[in-house]
DNA sequence: AACTTCTTCAACCGCGACTTC
DNA sequence: AGAAGTCGCGGTTGAAGAAGT
């Protein structure tokens, strides 16, 4: 069967950008709106692909960017970001007004990272650098146990509160920990996300797969928020992940 | 000045998730 | 239900400029 290629790479521009192709990127996109990738460059006269006049427009063309160095209050939000977090770029740059995934990504692998081992802090881990678990480019499989086991609720505005171990992700156990292989593997596989037209306002879906974790049925519910804020927590026997979770009016 | 090595970051690629039909 | 289309994410690459020799 296959997938289609996403476009027709032949007579398709690569690489760099030229000052023609931007304006009218641009001006397509001030004229129609963004969206519609896939036909935007035939709409736009240009002989791009649809996802890299995405990219560029996300990555570089936007109006809302913000150029220029980052604050150092920036780094630490970065830094705190993706203790919690990890690789997840697009939830980092959530928080980040102006910043894109892959400048944080970028800014992330070629300064942060440096930062971190000249404290003597392992940028993989967040906890005492150690060279010989660092690997020198990519992520390892702890990090990646990491990301790829805890899905993050894709709204902004979360706040995380770990009661688990203070010294680990989110409680999470990684292939790195074998240790606790035995004890309860958790994959919360949480999920949060906005209201159903069916639902009333101010409604958030919360679902927790218990193939892994032993979430008692009972919290796999919709839960009404009265207030301005509400707080979901999902328990087993050795941790506690609860999401803090603020309205916006 | 010429060459090499290092650093940065825009852009590409592959894949998974989601949507549409 | 599932194939096809589309979007978005994260890892990686490579060109360009900076720094070093």
């Amino acid at each position: 069967m296959g997938r289609s290629p996403c476009c027709e790479k032949e007579h398709m521009n690569k690489g760099a950008w030229t000052k023609e192709e931007d304006r009218r990127l641009i001006d397509h996109i001030n004229r129609h709106g963004e969206g519609r990738w896939r036909s935007l460059p035939k709409a736009a006269g240009l002989l791009r692909c649809g996802k890299s006049c995405r990219l560029r427009w996300i990555n570089y063309l936007r109006p809302d960017l913000k150029r220029g160095n980052f604050t150092e209050e920036e780094d630490e939000l970065i830094i705190s970001l993706h203790s919690i977090l990890g690789n997840k770029w697009s939830f980092i740059a959530a928080r980040l007004p102006g910043r894109t995934d892959n400048e944080i990504k970028n800014y992330w692998n070629t300064h942060i990272k440096r930062k971190l081992y000249s404290r003597g802090i392992d940028p993989l881990t967040h906890g005492p650098s150690d060279d010989t678990r660092a690997s020198k480019r990519g992520q390892t499989t702890a990090e990646k146990a990491v990301s790829d086991r805890v899905m993050v609720p894709s709204m902004t505005g979360i706040d995380y509160a770990d009661e688990s171990n203070a010294s680990s992700n989110s409680g999470v156990t990684t292939a790195e920990e074998p240790a606790k292989e035995n004890g309860p593997r958790i994959n919360l596989d949480l999920s949060i996300g906005l209201p159903r037209e069916d639902q009333q306002p101010r409604d958030i879906c919360f679902a927790a797969d218990a193939k892994d974790f032993d979430v008692d049925q009972t919290k796999r519910q919709i839960c009404t928020c009265s207030s301005s804020t509400t707080t979901i927590t999902a328990t087993s026997d050795s941790s506690t992940i609860r999401f803090h979770i603020p309205f916006c009016s």
